[in-house]
DNA sequence: AAATCACTTGAACACAGATTCAATTAATCG
DNA sequence: CGATTAATTGAATCTGTGTTCAAGTGATTT
């Protein structure tokens, strides 16, 4: 961090004209706060929300649950994706924990659905990558 | 999968009244369709980005150069997160490949910024955990 | 031009995460 | 009720990813 704080004054001291240690803590102070606008706990949850997403198999089922705009039994999902019958199941349980898909009990069956969540995180993410680049 | 469409073939029986191998077949297709609407490529990169996005320390940088609004010195983002310089500089490596930052050369120094798939991605991350849950 | 500086790259290691097998729960069927 | 079925859970394993250390690149300063 020592070595931190003296690259960053060196090129405060570029940046504006002459700069004193008090620009430096301020700099330090305004970069501090623009990490933590929000609370780590926020942080912390979205993270979950990416850690499940970022996966093929956990992603597949959910592009899946959005686009059959549908409730889907879990039998149908392991027609979808390549993994165990115990693999499935963990993977759903995951995007259930970070309100990805949201589970309901019909008879023997289980029947999943994508959450609000999903498909805003989904819509953005196909249009953001098939846009700019 | 042979397990799996047995399954799916008593599951359709329930479903819908009566059901023969030509519904199962059907049934089938649709979830095939489903999963390969948009392309494998298309996938990927998706994934690529949402991989990106799922670390601590990466997900944090996006997080202050979509806060700070202008592009910032890796010297000043070295101040935010908690890696070595070379662990700083494999972050935002992995960033730039997904498009999620952008960076440009200034004399001795680099300048990196948030691209708007960035922006896009991180306001709907942060509307989407804060409002329904 | 040698030295310093800002940053990047590659190799190595250590840890976390994904998948599977085996066992278990909860429900229906005979 | 005992058996079968759908799905879940936990333990174990194996792969992949994040981080660091050491060395390298390109720019700037003296």
């Amino acid at each position: 961090m020592a070595r931190t704080t003296e690259r960053l004054r060196r090129y405060l001291d570029d940046e504006l004209e002459e700069c004193c240690s008090e620009d430096v803590e301020r700099r330090l102070d305004e970069l501090e706060t623009l990490g933590t606008v929000l609370g780590t706990e926020q942080v912390a949850s979205e993270l979950d929300v990416l850690s499940a997403l970022a996966n093929r198999t956990r992603y597949t089922l959910v592009r899946v649950l959005v686009a059959a705009e549908e409730e889907l039994c879990v039998c149908e999902l392991n027609a979808v994706v390549d993994v165990s019958e115990s693999g499935l199941s963990h993977a759903i349980s995951k995007l259930a924990d970070a309100g990805l898909v949201a589970g309901r009990k019909d008879g023997r069956w289980k029947m999943y659905r994508a959450t609000n969540r999903a498909v805003a995180l989904v819509t953005v993410l196909e249009g953001s990558v098939s846009t700019d680049e």
